[in-house]
DNA sequence: TTGAAAGCGCTAACAA
DNA sequence: TTGTTAGCGCTTTCAA
């Protein structure tokens, strides 16, 4: 049997009260507490998370949810979560909901029970399926903005404006765009990111699709890309732009002379490939973090009021999928 | 306030235990679980996990801890994980240690305590370290074996044997072989699947080194498998694959004309590099299936009596990375 | 400053 | 088959 909080009362010669307060920093007097301290540490004590649950109404523990941690965009949104939940001795369930919409709102159903809150990554579902899942007083939005929820998210429109520019500095003037899932918030930013250089005189976008936002998805834009008169190309994010960099390749296009290539995300694929991917940098982790404090009421500045948005900044990272426009 | 079995039980006009039997399986009449049920789900019920872990002494949650999953080996198996603890109704508490033995070991110990039993992926720590932080009786090893514990692995030797068997078909009588950290338990085991070939005749196996488990690691071991006179290289895993094969192209060493590549793991990488890699298939997702079901006592054949060992098969995988020997 | 006692929400004896 | 009751381990009133 594990050593309770009775055990050590006893051991100690002190009442369970006692030792609740000297541990959990009550009013005691410090001889009392060094003793209650030393007994509970001799013992191996160890509180048991959930009683304490119980009784405080918090269990110290938080949900995170994610649509795939396959997907290394989410592998870092997990990895700032869980960083920053040990730094503040905090546990996390995850659940993968693998893309699934209905099991995503399981996931919340579940979890808005068994935790102080959740953190939920949800590009697909709609915002009427999140507010009427999720509790706004409990739950953060990463990557997603849903009005009237607290949400962190990259400033999606700058990433795309420094793409833009970068390519336009390089003198292209026929930028393709592959988007991604019709239903994703983060496909809509990016469309709204573009919008504003539709009207650029002497610069086309020219958008190819839509395709799913995996490797495959961009083997399959990559047909799309060279079809078009464009001489570079802004990809949905970069699973998307190394399938196209694939595509390329096997049609003897050469990145970058024949055809640039921008990712986003800038995930650590993004330095695998070949060539190495120019790419929009979000900070992922930093999000999963940020969401953290946010949900603890531990952000310092940032006042945790329903519906607080926290944007955070995107940065271009110019590698070598990207070159002067083929004249 | 949440909905409890009180307010359920008011609600259907019977005694709280009634409803805790109908909602649990207990024995009750097929009228009143009905009745209950529909009560509880008009209400919205939903049980509260941490009261009834309290009487249960099961908390119907368990720990996973990996040391990264931004390493996509590791999301492979959480993915594992948490797909079938979703099937089952199982919480997961995934603990990234940041590849830190002392966080580790932390993780061990808080989760311990707080749930029903731990997966734990530790390619690092030393036998004894995970023997004296661990409990055998609920605690399942991923891909790691210690006498005395629980553990899912591959059957790693078997995939060495069948990449060896690849090359030498492909004429290949020179192989290199770029091992992963000193420490590390797979690394060890690759070697040992390597022994087999030592004395073959007409074979050499030339052990170039260790490296990191990373890109940078295969991007260093590149230039120290070129300096040997291999024809083919098997690297400790895909990411040290994938940066060999940069390594490689920056130096105008063709793969697999001048230097076939194999890889370990087949993560999803594998299939994006280029060229694509050929790889050693490890059932990432199934191993953390299985580990799962081991500790909950789900596993059906498979008895999970500690020390119990399930090895699963591995399988290579033959893409464009490897070729026939020059001559 | 300390102790006794009352629960948190739930399940499992035990009765009925 | 159902209801009553006693806790699981902990925190927190309320008295002393």
């Amino acid at each position: 049997m594990r050593t309770t909080v009775q055990d050590v009362a006893r051991a100690a010669g002190v009442s369970v009260s006692t030792v609740s307060r000297a541990l959990t920093g009550g009013a005691v007097s410090p001889a009392t507490r060094e003793a209650v301290v030393a007994v509970a540490h001799r013992l191996g004590y160890q509180p048991n998370r959930a009683a304490r649950g119980l009784i405080t109404g918090r269990t110290g523990n938080l949900g995170l949810i994610v649509p795939d941690l396959r997907n290394p965009f989410f592998a870092d949104v997990a990895k700032g979560v869980t960083a920053r939940a040990r730094a503040v001795d905090c546990g996390v369930f995850i659940s993968d909901t693998d893309e699934d919409p209905v099991a995503e709102l399981e996931a919340v159903a579940t979890l808005r029970h068994n935790t102080d809150g959740i953190l939920l990554c949800s590009p697909r579902s709609t915002d009427t399926q999140i507010l009427e899942a999720a509790d706004p007083r409990t739950t953060v939005l990463l990557h997603r903005r849903v009005p009237g929820m607290t949400s962190v998210v990259a400033d999606i429109v700058d990433g795309i404006r420094q793409a833009v520019r970068h390519l336009l500095a390089l003198g292209h003037r026929r930028i393709a765009f592959v988007s991604g899932p019709d239903g994703s918030w983060a496909s809509r930013q990016r469309i709204s990111g573009l919008d504003e250089f539709t009207r650029e005189p002497g610069l086309e976008i020219l958008p190819v699709g839509s395709v799913a936002p995996t490797f495959d998805g961009g083997v399959l834009a990559g047909d799309l890309v060279l079809a078009s008169p464009a001489t570079a190309v802004l990809a949905y994010n970069d699973l998307v732009a190394t399938g196209l960099l694939h595509r390329l390749a096997a049609r003897g296009a050469v990145v970058p002379d024949r055809m640039s290539v921008v990712g986003y995300d800038d995930v650590s694929l993004a330095g695998m490939s070949h060539p190495p991917l120019t790419s929009v940098a979000v900070p992922k982790d930093r999000a999963g973090a940020i969401g953290l404090d946010l949900l603890l009421g531990r952000a310092g500045t940032v006042t945790a009021e329903h519906g607080a948005e926290v944007i955070l900044p995107t940065t271009l990272v110019v590698r070598a999928s990207t070159g002067v426009a083929p004249t």
